[in-house]
DNA sequence: CGGCACGTTGAAGTGACTCAATTCGCGTGG
DNA sequence: CCACGCGAATTGAGTCACTTCAACGTGCCG
């Protein structure tokens, strides 16, 4: 499954980890070249594959190259819970580097690209490079602070303002990864998966969904969401994007087509 | 507000700090040392103070050497959503080391006495001792574990089990604290509160409290929570203590007075 | 004694759930 | 080309868990 060592690949792979963390972190050029003398294998993924289970204890941290994976809690009963959704760029399970056993389970939304980062390597990094480690933490950091938010969401908001939120996040995320179209995203969700995100039944986002669109703030179709009125539905959702922790003047956030605020 | 520097004080918060990180750390002497030079200054709040709020810029984070402190989100409309509760030993705000913007507040639950650890200190001190800045980002990887499942508890489990949820993590973190006697531990909430943390109202608490009740499983009574039955209590909760991700073999964990898996 | 915070209870309302049927879009095979 | 199957979205109807509202009990403290 892993591919052997390939120098083109694992390039791409450590100049993704840099502009994701230049995301929110100041890199100097040293800490930049320290990052790119990390080889990682790289792999393909089909849609729908497991690719750490609640229990497992991984030796590598994956980088996700292309696609969307997805963290989930599985109760005994069957019950799934999303936790958090991870477009390209990100990494996913950064936290194995320190806590020996997954408490969740990683799973491929869509088909997707990954670099496996050896957590020795990553040790290694870290202590040559401190403020790589502190970048890579702050990204730890600011995945902990979207998971406060989801908590909020799920016991704050009725439906509809409970999926506008979840919206919200995706849209500005991936606007951030510098991968969205003005006003449009992909959502490689079907509705019963982004009920399991939000606590709420399909046929709940089902009609939810209808009064978002009916009230011309947004659209899910087909895999994508389209946005038609940012600002109503970021007030409907009273969406305030701090917590992500970006910075939304960035060049990145521009040239992403323009001003997140309206529309 | 703040008291001079008293070097006893000092001791005190960074031996606090040492056996906090040890629950799931492991650290050299060399490491020890290096904790013991931080001078924090501490300083007493009372009960139901904002130790820092929504939007704030700290230049310290925050070691809670006696008391509880919460986490929690406010909506525009005045909602509150409770995030986390924080026993004694615990370092509720380390993510403003590297997040500037706080996104949510800190407030005291009961009277407390905390230790400031100002930023820079505690760079200064992760440079020179790399495996305690490991030990201070696993703490903050276990509470985004924490984070985790009470997303999970929200979305998934119906009010009586939420709760029951809910009091198996208090207690076993309480214990792993080594601050509970056998089957109690202090739980400094009201009802209001309970629910601001699970998302519930304030009479479904009432109700789910009593249902445990009259089933034997737990008893919610002047800020007390006391395990009647732990093997009933757990198993209705589905608690899985492992995303805590401590050492439940650990000396203190005996000490705290027995078998936490029985009775 | 009065006030207050907190817990408890009953009753009525409602938002979200379950169940079940229908429709839609789309790829596949006859 | 059309029939078919299948996953996903949509819809309606009935139910239920949790909410809100409002009242009342209880213990504590000034």
């Amino acid at each position: 499954m892993r591919s052997p060592l390939d120098t083109s690949a694992a390039q791409r792979a450590t100049a993704i980890l840099v502009s994701t963390l230049k995301r929110h972190s100041q890199l100097s050029s040293a800490d930049e070249r320290a990052i790119s003398e990390i080889r990682p294998l790289t792999s393909s993924v089909p849609r729908g594959k497991d690719l750490v289970r609640q229990g497992d204890r991984p030796e590598d941290s994956i980088l996700l190259l292309s696609g969307t994976l997805a963290r989930y809690h599985t109760l005994a009963n069957g019950m799934r819970q999303y936790l958090q959704l991870h477009p390209a760029g990100d990494l996913p399970d950064l936290q194995s580097l320190f806590l020996q056993i997954m408490d969740h389970s990683l799973a491929s939304i869509e088909p997707a690209e990954i670099a496996f980062l050896p957590h020795g390597e990553l040790r290694r990094l870290i202590l040559k490079a401190p403020q790589v480690g502190f970048a890579l933490w702050r990204h730890t950091l600011i995945d902990a602070a979207i998971l406060r938010q989801a908590i909020t969401n799920q016991g704050l908001r009725p439906s509809t303002e409970r999926l506008a939120h979840f919206l919200c996040e995706r849209y500005t995320l991936v606007r951030a990864m510098g991968l969205a179209d003005v006003g449009t995203c992909s959502l490689p969700l079907n509705q019963q998966q982004i009920g399991q995100f939000i606590g709420l039944s399909i046929v709940s986002v089902n009609r939810a969904a209808q009064r978002l669109r009916k009230d011309r703030c947004a659209e899910i179709a087909a895999g994508k969401l389209t946005v038609l009125n940012w600002k109503r539905l970021s007030a409907r959702a009273a969406f305030d994007p701090m917590y992500l922790h970006l910075d939304l003047h960035a060049p990145h956030m521009r040239l992403a087509g323009g001003r997140l605020e309206q529309e």
